[in-house]
DNA sequence: TAAAGCAGATTACAAATGTAATTTAATCTT
DNA sequence: AAGATTAAATTACATTTGTAATCTGCTTTA
């Protein structure tokens, strides 16, 4: 499932996180989004959802006059891709090395803490 | 303490997972050592390591004829600057989405569950 | 000593990325 | 209908990154 997911830059990925809360949405909903939150020009959004569209990551519906844009992967794909490729490169693929350093490094909340221990607890251990 | 760390491309995150397994180490060592992992020509990753080293990440020792490198900034501290960035633009700043989803993924040993979990059971559960 | 080899320095060049501005075509307004 | 506005399309331009090759000067070797 779920074919390999285009590389989404850094810029590129607050447009998404954008489009993933609420879409479809018009380029001018997602600057206005945006300009919440960066000092980016509406030229320059329009930019970033150009290119996430000829990359197909985002859909168009060219059926209105103003087009409205869409995601083509969702969220939970997109993110495993760009973290199995980040954990590759950083922790030498092996997640457990992440998964220490963050539980260490972040004060997680007593519910997180609980939480996490459920799913390790769930685990299938092999 | 540990400065801001330079921005690391994909490419210099290798040569630096060379130099932090062993440093300081020649050119000619790294570009060994990389042989093995990657189809990069010795150019490309001396090119590598002249980046490294004017962005700072990497020292230079000059006294022999043949320089050496070494890392300035520790693994660790590289990690974790490069995964909080990565949590904030791929999973919104909260850390607990990601191990979530990464503990469901990743199939983890016996032996890795039981040392999150103990590491969970240490945590100031404020 | 002339040629060859090697390390380091410099230069190359395309693609991706950040960050927009200009142009064009349709539409609304006076 | 002419001008103003606006969305979409096209173009721009510097920096970073991937991926090297060429040049220079010292050293080794025939």
């Amino acid at each position: 499932m779920s074919k390999e997911v285009p590389s989404i830059s850094e810029a590129e990925w607050e447009v998404m996180n954008v489009l993933w809360k609420k879409s479809p949405l018009t380029a001018n909903e997602v600057i206005s989004s945006l300009q919440e939150q960066t000092d980016w020009k509406p030229k320059t959004v329009r930019t970033l959802l150009d290119r996430l569209t000829k990359k197909k990551v985002v859909g168009v519906n060219k059926d209105q006059k103003v087009y409205t844009f869409f995601p083509n992967y969702s969220q939970d794909d997109c993110q495993r891709a760009e973290a199995q490729s980040f954990i590759n490169r950083i922790y030498g693929g092996t997640v457990k090395s992440l998964l220490v350093q963050f539980i260490q490094e972040e004060s997680l909340s007593e519910e997180d803490i609980k939480e996490l221990r459920s799913i390790l607890d769930k685990q299938p251990n092999k």
